[in-house]
DNA sequence: GAGTTAAATGAAAGCGCTTACAGAATGCGC
DNA sequence: GCGCATTCTGTAAGCGCTTTCATTTAACTC
């Protein structure tokens, strides 16, 4: 079935029928009427392909991320999708892995399905390996299609950020603990990422403030994995090295943390306190509870979708959003 | 540029060049290999809109799942489009929330969407609400495109179906706290799906074939929450109702119980034993670390993509495939 | 080299829609 | 009733590709 059935049941021609389809505003109402009547009758849906062919776009949003298995990447993911999907738009979603090459690649591919635009987690944006550190695919994105960064930063006419302000939120979680008295303060992260590079700057930058000597070994990056983050601090506890605080670039190495204290008879917070980040669900199922910096996805993922609307209908949004994330205290911390 | 330019470039015809494109056999060496230098020096990519009206696919499959951000689901998601862009297939993803409406409207959409296969996760196969037991939008689905349940069963000519044997999973682990003498086993579930009620009836049957009475209180269906669950696990309790063991159908629940433990100072797992399910990264959250049922994400996505491409290229496949959950003993059951 | 067959190519007709353009219908003032 | 502006509607030309069918070319065979 296809708009010609439409017209001929309306007992018009496709232009009306498709007139009507796009709320063209040029035709009678009465016409109309019949039109969405026998649209309503046959149970008509559009072809996408050709109406793609003729609008070039297909109401579909491309979204990039590495690893939509993580915890906080899968919640915004869902988040991206269902407010997208609120307005009517489909979400493409590839996952690359943890190949950076395949960023590239999938943008391509992406692009090729002719998305209306795309969104990119922040996890992508590797620093530290300078060939990667050309982000050249994704400003030629731009020029086809409006590009959204989640936690990620990028100057461009055509890009559009929507960050938590990861420094302060580490920045002011370190300056907590140097108050609380600690100063061993081990720093675990993983991944090399801008909003990575930022929470370790947050970290360091307030321990200089303090005036506090950062030992090498207390910032560490490794895997994102609990039992990686537990050996590296036993190893560090092995060698006699004092640790009476642990902060966390994600929930799971703190969890580590945690484990790594019950293993020794270390108690929590008294003489080890620890702070991850996303307040993930992790952290409500260790013993005692993570204290975890939470970084809003839900509104992180509305403010991004808003604007990513907004652009797609026209209308301005700013370049770029910062958003506070903010500390849960629980009872890995002094209250 | 289109596939004209490209013709004109190699000095062929259109018709030669979307040959090419479609590794056509009936094309000379050599001018295939002129094409594709055409092809690549212009950086030529074909309009998929166009080549969907042709062909009437575009290389695209559907995902629908009511909340990917559950670990679960969002694992599942993960492989699901991982494997199937490993064969050149795009996944559009609806989350339909936990509204199962909107399982039909989702299905409707993405129908649409001109998607080659429609791979459903099975948790929306809701079974106790009667007017939604009504899966006949699948059903109707399945005439258009060949329709993919993770662990949900239907039967039909175009449905395909990759399951757990929850039911021997949970019957297995639930025989072997009663062959470790507990006879006061509380049976924790949230939802009711299909997979649900298989686990369930597990549970019951080993019950019954053990000749354990089993008290109403025991198996109670609540919320996918950690603190829900806490929460009942301390109204039996309060109520003086003895309890030795706990299973549950999802790690959250079973991290509950393990909280309910430590707060009542009874000890894991010599008074109280406590199996999850699903082998989530929560299971390795908890002290003492949680025993639970690993139903093998990976393979199981494995499964379905590799059933859902042999079927794409006209192949056979089987309808149904049961896999075997696995149960990972750790530290809240004894040895 | 003529005759036959198979392989390679091109011309052109769609696929189902949008939209520019032209034509028909309507409304209004006089 | 006529002329003009305005609002609707239809015709037809694309959009960029696939594919059928006819044609050309090449490859054999005797």
């Amino acid at each position: 079935m296809n708009i010609y059935d439409v017209s001929q049941k309306a007992g018009v021609s496709i232009a009306t029928v498709s007139r009507v389809l796009n709320g063209n505003r040029s035709v009678a109402d009465s016409t109309r009427k019949r039109v969405e009547a026998a649209i309503k009758e046959l149970g008509y849906e559009p072809n996408v392909f050709a109406r793609g062919l003729g609008l070039n776009t297909m109401q579909t949003i491309g979204i990039l991320c590495n690893d939509s298995s993580d915890i906080y990447i899968a919640n915004a993911v869902y988040y991206l999708q269902h407010f997208l999907s609120e307005h009517h738009y489909d979400s493409i979603l590839c996952c690359t892995g943890n190949n950076p090459d395949d960023f590239r690649k999938y943008t391509k591919m992406i692009l090729s399905k002719r998305v209306d635009a795309v969104i990119y987690t922040g996890s992508q944006f590797i620093l530290n390996q300078p060939e990667e550190h050309d982000n050249s695919y994704i400003l030629n994105a731009s020029k086809e299609v409006p590009i959204f960064l989640l936690n990620g930063i990028l100057e461009g006419e055509n890009i559009y950020c929507v960050v938590n302000d990861d420094h302060l939120a580490v920045h002011d979680a370190a300056m907590k603990l140097i108050k609380d008295g600690r100063r061993h303060i081990v720093y675990l992260y993983s991944g090399t990422t801008l909003s990575s590079q930022n929470k370790l700057s947050g970290f360091t930058d307030a321990l200089n403030e303090a005036g506090i000597p950062n030992r090498i070994e207390y910032t560490h990056l490794g895997p994102k994995d609990i039992y990686a983050a537990k050996s590296y601090l036993e190893s560090l506890y092995k060698k006699g090295l004092p640790i009476d605080a642990v902060m966390a670039s994600e929930d799971t190495l703190a969890v580590g943390a945690v484990k790594f204290a019950e293993e020794h008879g270390i108690r929590i917070p008294e003489e080890l306190e620890i702070i991850g980040y996303n307040n993930s669900i992790l952290a409500e199922c260790t013993q005692p509870e993570l204290t975890s910096i939470d970084n809003h996805v839900e509104e992180v993922c509305r403010t991004l979708t808003d604007s990513c609307l907004k652009v797609l209908s026209g209308e301005d949004a700013p370049q770029k959003v910062v958003l506070t994330a903010v500390r849960i205290d629980r009872d890995t911390t002094v209250n």
